[in-house]
RNA sequence: GGGCGAGUGGCGGAAUUGGUAUACGCGCUAGUCUUAGGAACUAGUUCCGAAAGGAUUGGGGGUUCGAGUCCCCCCUCGCCCACCA
């Protein structure tokens, strides 16, 4: 018999697995499919840790397990190789991160393929691999075609140690996910990917998710975080012209009587537009706020801050009382309307802040006791709590109360129970100190039901102020010690009444925020919150709406080593997707991978990549150019020869007279007039007609040097359009060599937007493909929302001139001398976005690649993702809950949506792992020291021994102690699995046989349960059943091996192999369990009273009265039950007898 | 502060879901073989007790013939979220 070398045995099986593509997956085919996927790694310079171990381990032996059942596996692997530490080590090292990459690749491979792991590595795919990222890059496009990609500068998370921004999901506790730099805020500009679209079908999904489990649903949940209120308009009032409203958002309309201030964040945009008079103090606490990081917000004990905005109220719409405005920092502004009503008697913050600040309190919801009914028959009272010296005062009334009573006419609250302590107690001059609550109760008196509502003060009283009874008010008091105070009321007719005594004594004041009933709401007191909140809403003209904690994910990043967003940047057409033919936008080599901090990503710097030609400007310029001028002081100075025809008719002597009696004639009679003449008729400026017929009679020029130009341009459709009276501007054009299709003018029977669209019906072409030429502002805004804004042209030589047409378009819009035009055809200066996408794009959908890893044409062939999707079990650790997990569930969605997948949901089964801690209990690190690198452990033990001690550590939910100490047992039990052919024989004695199909049917039912560590225990009670036996036959040799065999691969297969298989036992079909073997006596339990006192082996399934009837004649037992009356008996098949006697 | 989960020997952990608590492994103790053992094998190992017996699943209470498991209160630890109106 030969040593076990572990060594010798690996190499040899790992070559054979790779070479005869033992773990290659078929394309659809005919047996049932089983996608198992295990999150791909980062392969980092250190190489693959225990954390990568102990997912990869259970995702192979459930593979191995589901092959063996005869089902087509796939069990894929790839690298999601963009990152920060390939770039930063190419930042100290100046090695490109795709040649470190590539050696980190090569290394984990070599590393798993070491571990014996089944993956197809016909599969394998890369992020970093453009024939990979091109579709990520054309997902992208997805997005931005939907609408769901936009760009946006704003305030965002910026991690000044990686100098990027991070999504809302990568900061954990105010610090980088990455590398736990305390995140600050930065203004930029940010490419965001709407995931607020789908929060209500994420949440939604989750439903349809029944094996996940529940803790990774609940806090996606949370994260998502939905709840429901109202938002109301609060009018704003001040030393403002203009009308403003602010809105709030609010889950408790019910409690809008109580708000008694509103609170802008300090982001909130309307600040700036308000008048306020102390304008220096707000900006510089917006200032200060700003600089403050989401950790100084909330380190500072949660101790609130915030200025009033004076000069400026806000009005209560359901009371029109006048409010003031706060900004706080307390209120985000990326949640809900950046605005709340503030109620400081119900809410926790409000309250605090109100405190410090000494704003008004009121009081609206009070605790309901019992049912609402809608006559309360209310009575109201006040009470005293008074405490001394640990003591509490109580009244005696029969049983103990509270000292107080009945208001009388026109007393305060204050007045009420002073004269009340006075009265039952005889203590004087008493002072309230804290208003402790109030509570409302129903109680049947007389037959009716009545409401009673306690107000509660905590007051303080002075010994020498007792004074003795002098009329009959005064009852009994006793002073008791607090505890004993509390029961008393407790037993009285007040119970509800000794929760004001716990929040005297802990001199907490009452802050109600549990819904309740209303009081002090007008119309609406009386009402429980439930019925409130709708009502209210509606009477103050708000409306119910739903919001979520989710925001908008960030998805650019300022670094190198990411997918480049493959997007261009025209100064004409803005954002333009690069076209298909043009993907993917391969990462260009530069020279400096260090981020610049300012924003900007170091691809910035490559001028060469940056600066390109705009796709859409190149599509134009061989497109036709549908071109609409303006006729007016475009294609000739009308105003101009207007002014020289009354001249030359004699109604001005000269230009200037003559440009001063039109300029007072327009202002008495604007163009738009519109009026009827004396006939009924629509007349414009009558007078014009006369001046149309001068013009036309004089040598009426139009810039033919202009139309000279534009009939240079190639591939044109020309009309003109005039809002003048047609005469004076037909003759000319006629006589003009432009060539134009179609001349609409008169404003008396179209509006330009109707003229531009007759002419673009008649040629057959979108109105947005118009480029319009104008000369007046007015044009500008009247064509603007209808015309595509960026082909707007301005011809500076017209009547407005240069400066008023810069106030409406951009420099480039606007032609200074005729031959400008051209340049409106030439392309736009384009450039690249330069930012790239986060790490966790390439991980959004790698696992639809694995289907079709090879494909050009499509990111997978939608059969095989038919085939193959959804995965059925996910391997992958809990911190990615909210992360990739989440992600790549709204691109499975959002991609489904639009038909390119087949699953609305990516994943059926969810297993999460624990993570594997350091010897010393703390999470593994170099810093730390601590770190056990698997492949020390190999070196050791041998690959099956560390694999199986992985399996046996502890259930793989749980988070555990990597412990050398124990690792020693398993390698114990592979030795002797190894020496088990000694044992081989021809017969075998039922007990083996029994131990064989027992851990047949263990083995089998753990593997689907995840449960690796009773796995190896029913293996290792199996073996030990063989050893003490001595005898096992081939057949359940073989079998015990097979079950072995996707823990620990390399034994089992030379095993296997030894004793005369020539295929690999993972093309075996895994063992059957035979029921007959698994007959045998069971123990059963006889107990007394429930205490177990003896065991009695049975046959299986020995009926209840034989149970019994063995039992009680069991010798020691029958000895117990001597003269003892047996009262009942219980008898659970194969478990227990128990007799229940009389001691 | 909110949500989720857990607490069983010296240690990692089992327990068919209400039915013999402590399986399996480590460690430890004794023995065998050995020049020797930190190798291997055999036996033992929850605690108290020589034994008979008794106690025991973080603590306290309850339901039940019977509770690690179900219910109530409290304590401790871990994870996630955290001024989300």
């Amino acid at each position: 018999m030969s040593k076990y070398n572990p060594k010798k045995i690996e190499a040899k099986w790992q070559k054979h697995w790779l070479t005869k593509k033992v773990f290659v997956a078929k394309d659809n085919a005919k047996e049932e499919k089983k996608f198992v996927l295990v999150e791909f790694p980062y392969p980092s310079g250190t190489g693959l840790h225990m954390g990568h171990l102990r997912p990869y381990t259970a995702g192979d032996i459930i593979s191995k397990y589901h092959k063996m059942n005869g089902k087509n596996v796939v069990y894929p692997i790839g690298w999601d190789a963009f990152g920060l530490p390939a770039e930063n080590f190419a930042i100290k090292n100046k090695v490109h991160p795709e040649i470190s990459t590539k050696k980190n690749v090569a290394n984990a491979k070599k590393q798993l393929q070491g571990w014996g792991i089944g993956f197809d590595w016909s599969r394998e795919i890369n992020t970093t691999d453009p024939k990979y990222y091109k579709w990520t890059q054309k997902i992208f496009l997805e997005f931005l075609k939907a609408g769901l990609a936009y760009e946006k500068t704003g305030l965002i998370n910026w991690c000044p140690v990686d100098k990027t921004g991070l999504a809302n999901e990568e900061v954990i506790d105010g610090k980088c996910e990455r590398c736990g730099a305390i995140v600050e805020k930065k203004e930029l500009r940010q490419w965001y990917l709407k995931i607020t679209d789908y929060a209500e079908k994420l949440l939604d999904g989750l439903k349809y998710l029944p094996e996940w489990p529940e803790a990774i649903k609940l806090q996606q949940e949370n994260w998502i975080g939905k709840s429901e209120g109202a938002e109301i308009s609060f009018e704003v009032r001040g030393a403002s012209l203009e009308k403003k409203k602010i809105k709030v958002f609010t889950t408790r309309p019910d409690t809008i009587f109580g708000a008694t201030y509103l609170v802008l964040a300090p982001e909130h945009p309307l600040i700036s537009r308000l008048n306020i008079d102390n304008k220096k103090e707000t900006e510089k606490y917006i200032e200060d706020t700003k600089n403050k990081s989401d950790i100084d917000r909330t380190a500072e004990g949660k101790e609130k801050t915030g200025i009033e905005i004076k000069g400026v109220k806000a009005i209560n719409p359901a009371n029109n009382e006048e409010i003031p405005i706060w900004i706080a920092d307390y209120v985000l502004g990326s949640y809900g309307t950046g605005a709340i009503m503030a109620v400081p008697a119900h809410d926790e913050r409000d309250f605090a802040f109100a405190k410090k600040f000494n704003l008004e309190r009121k009081e609206v919801v009070i605790r309901l006791i019992g049912k609402p009914l809608p006559d309360l028959n209310r009575r109201d009272v006040v009470k005293a709590v008074i405490i001394k010296n640990g003591k509490i005062l109580l009244v005696n009334e029969g049983y103990y109360t509270l000292p107080g009573g009945k208001y009388e006419e026109n007393e305060t609250d204050y007045d009420t129970v002073i004269r009340e302590v006075e009265e039952e107690t005889g203590y004087q001059n008493g002072t309230v100190k804290t208003y402790l609550g109030s509570s409302e109760s129903i109680y049947p008196k007389d037959d009716i039901n009545r409401a009673r509502r306690v107000k509660a003060y905590a007051v303080e009283v002075d010994e020498d102020q007792k004074i003795e009874a002098s009329d009959g008010h005064i009852k009994s008091s006793e002073w008791f010690p607090i505890n004993e105070g509390i029961e008393l009321i407790k037993k009285g007719g007040t119970k509800s009444e000794h929760e004001f005594i716990l929040r005297a004594q802990n001199n907490t004041e009452e802050l109600f925020g549990e819904e309740g009933i209303l009081i002090n709401s007008d119309k609406f007191s009386g009402l429980t919150s439930e019925d409130a909140k709708k009502k209210i809403t509606e009477f103050v003209g708000g409306k119910l709406v739903t919001k979520y904690k989710l925001r908008d994910w960030v998805f650019s990043r300022q670094r190198y080593w990411g997918e480049p967003i493959p997007v261009i940047h025209c100064e004409k057409c803005g954002v333009v997707p690069v076209p298909d033919k043009d993907l993917p936008v391969v990462l260009p080599k530069v020279k400096n991978y260090e981020p610049t901090g300012t924003g900007e990503s170091p691809l910035a710097g490559i001028e060469k990549w940056v600066n390109t030609k705009c796709p859409n400007c190149e599509v134009e310029k061989n497109k036709t150019k549908y071109l609409i001028f303006d006729f007016d002081g475009v294609l000739g100075d009308t105003y101009k020869q207007s002014l020289q025809a009354r001249v030359d008719m004699g109604n001005s002597k000269d230009m200037e007279e003559s440009h001063k009696n039109l300029h007072e004639y327009f202002s008495a009679t604007p163009w738009h007039a519109n009026e009827l003449d004396e006939k009924g008729k629509k007349e414009y400026h009558n007078f014009g007609i006369g001046y149309a017929e001068a013009m036309t009679k004089l040598k009426y020029n139009l810039f033919d040097d202009f139309i000279k130009e534009i009939n240079k341009i190639k591939n044109t459709k020309i009309a003109v359009v005039s809002s003048g009276y047609d005469l004076y501007s037909k003759g000319p054009l006629k006589k003009s060599k432009l060539k134009y299709t179609h001349f609409l003018a008169g404003n008396h029977h179209h509006s330009k937007v109707e003229k531009i669209k007759t002419i673009c019906k008649a040629w057959k072409t979108d109105i947005k493909n118009v480029y319009y030429f104008t000369d007046t502002q007015a044009d500008v805004y009247e064509l603007e929302n209808t015309l595509d804004k960026r082909k707007l042209v301005g011809c500076s030589w017209g009547y407005q001139g240069e400066e008023k047409l810069k106030e409406v378009l951009s420099e480039n819009q606007i032609l200074k001398k005729f031959t400008d035009i051209h340049k409106i055809f030439e392309p736009g200066i384009a450039k690249r976005e330069t930012n790239t996408m986060p790490q966790w794009a390439g991980s959004s959908w790698y696992w639809l690649r694995y289907c079709d890893p090879k494909n050009t044409k499509e990111f997978a062939d939608k059969k095989k993702l038919k085939y193959w999707t959804p995965v059925d079990l996910y391997f992958g650790g809990m911190e990615h809950t909210t992360l990739h997990l989440l992600y790549s569930r709204f691109w499975n969605q959002f991609l489904f949506d639009r038909g390119l997948v087949t699953t609305k949901e990516p994943y059926v089964k969810r297993v999460p792992h624990g993570i594997i801690l350091g010897p010393d209990g703390e999470k593994m690190s170099k810093s730390r020291g601590n770190v056990i690198n698997p492949d020390d452990i190999v070196k050791v033990y041998g690959v099956d021994t560390m694999r199986l001690y992985m399996a046996f550590l502890g259930p793989h939910g749980n988070q555990i102690a990597w412990n050398d100490k124990g690792i020693i047992g398993t390698r114990r039990f592979i030795e002797r699995v190894f020496a088990l052919t000694d044992f081989l024989s021809k017969d075998e004695p039922r007990e083996v046989t029994t131990a064989i199909n027992k851990a047949v049917k263990k083995v089998s039912e753990d593997i689907e349960n995840s449960a690796f560590n009773t796995v190896v225990s029913a293996l290792m009670i199996c073996l030990n059943s063989i050893y003490e036996n001595k005898k096992i036959t081939k057949k359940s040799f073989e079998k015990f091996l097979q079950i072995l065999a996707p823990l620990a691969p390399h034994i089992t297969e030379e095993l296997w192999n030894n004793i005369g298989n020539k295929k690999s036992i993972f093309l075996s079909k895994w063992p059957t369990v035979d029921e007959k073997f698994l007959i045998e006596d069971v123990s059963i339990a006889i107990q007394i009273n429930g205490k177990a006192r003896e065991v009695i082996m049975l046959p299986k399934d020995t009926s209840e009265d034989e149970m019994i009837e063995k039992a009680k004649s069991f010798g020691s037992i029958s000895e117990r039950l001597v003269g003892k009356e047996i009262i009942k008996t219980i008898a659970v098949k194969n478990r227990i007898v128990n007799f229940v006697v009389k001691e």
